[in-house]
DNA sequence: TCAGAACTGTTACTTTGCGAACAGTGCGCA
DNA sequence: TGCGCACTGTTCGCAAAGTAACAGTTCTGA
């Protein structure tokens, strides 16, 4: 079951003439965002590019928790009371348009605007409903299925239904942190995908989406 | 850090007299409150008891991902749309009662209703940030630290910071789903636990939570 | 009250996966 | 054009965790 997008499409009023509170922000290629620790006074929301959710265990370990799609929010637990500090790191991948809401703003936008409020909590509860996924294949699947399963999504990310779709600037290190895998384990498995004609590589990954899902199968 | 019950105090109008679209049910020990497959109509808000919510794999295998805990929502995922059937079963633990309310009614009270809104919203959040953190949870930590984190959640719901608490009604087999562990696995470790002091059972399940914390650190 | 069901404790064996280490590859940029 | 750095492929030993199986124990409902 290919995941859906989650189609967030802001008013336009919001992307248009800029409101207190907001701003459009750009951001390179392995920016920071926000970082794991800094103070939560602000909502963020993709306009465009790829913006990758990590977080690092007291130990030093780093994963990765989500992948932020255009028309997605993010940071928005910011707003739960309780919660004043940032809990992930928040990094471009390649180069990010990016817009941003005080706290404040929000607040008062999801009382005040009907519209507004109608998209974010579309979003919140997709969102859930996605970590949730997660949280299952986690529990349930192996690596091998995990890295199926992430390889898909970013290909799916988007393009509905093609068949073959380049994901650029994943490395095996970045998928591994979002399989919860260690490196060695992610090149092997991808090496046999290659094999089997799942995916190839020439500069840049290529994903045989429906030859992929075989190996979800079982 | 204790995870901090979701307090969210839904308008006493809505618990008082019934409106249009709510109900009130009542369930046993054991009791399913919906079935992962069944149509998703309706949203919940459980009053009293509790209530756990488990997913099936398609191999059969059974996973718990999460705890619903008075003043809470459930099934809420039925809002998303792209969603029409329940993506998980939830099923009473003791006995519990619980508010239903249509679809639609809580369509038009997001609408409609600033007060509800807002706890809605509150608590969708939050529990996004649980989610996650069970998600981080799995990823990084040991099945002996991810049961010794569930054991201390599972004690410190409502009762925040009592040192000593009862857990009543939980199978080591559902311990073994929550934290994604073999039964004999969870076994062990609680015949550990119970060795350094950390819990012990006669007749429910015996949490020292500050003890228990311990086998966080390391 | 007692038979069956559900739960617990434990063992032996196998699979999965990690960590460290090292060599090969290729790309960017001075 | 070639040096360096980041990424990839692969190996090996060891730790973590699953599966299956079985015996003992407690609960529970007829």
């Amino acid at each position: 079951m290919p995941r859906k997008p989650i189609a967030s499409s802001l008013p336009s009023t919001f992307l248009g003439k800029l409101q207190k509170g907001q701003s459009v922000h750009e951001f390179r290629n392995k920016q920071r965002i926000f970082a794991q620790g800094d103070a939560a006074d602000s909502v963020f929301y993709l306009q465009k590019g790829k913006v990758k959710m990590g977080v690092v265990s007291s130990r030093g370990r780093e994963a990765v928790i989500g992948m932020v799609e255009p028309g997605e929010f993010f940071g928005e637990s910011s707003l739960v009371a309780g919660h004043p500090l940032r809990m992930a790191s928040a990094t471009s991948i390649g180069h990010s348009t990016i817009l941003r809401f005080e706290k404040a703003t929000v607040v008062r936008l999801l009382h005040e605007d009907a519209e507004f409020a109608d998209c974010f909590v579309s979003y919140t509860l997709a969102r859930t409903v996605r970590v949730e996924e997660d949280l299952v294949d986690q529990l349930f699947n192996s690596t091998e299925k995990r890295l199926a399963r992430v390889l898909l999504l970013l290909a799916n990310f988007g393009q509905e239904g093609k068949p073959q779709t380049v994901i650029p600037r994943i490395s095996q290190e970045t998928l591994a942190q979002m399989v919860g895998a260690s490196r060695p384990r992610v090149s092997s498995f991808l090496n046999k995908f290659r094999k089997l004609g799942f995916i190839e590589y020439n500069g840049g990954l290529r994903v045989n989406s429906s030859l992929l899902r075989m190996a979800l199968r079982d």
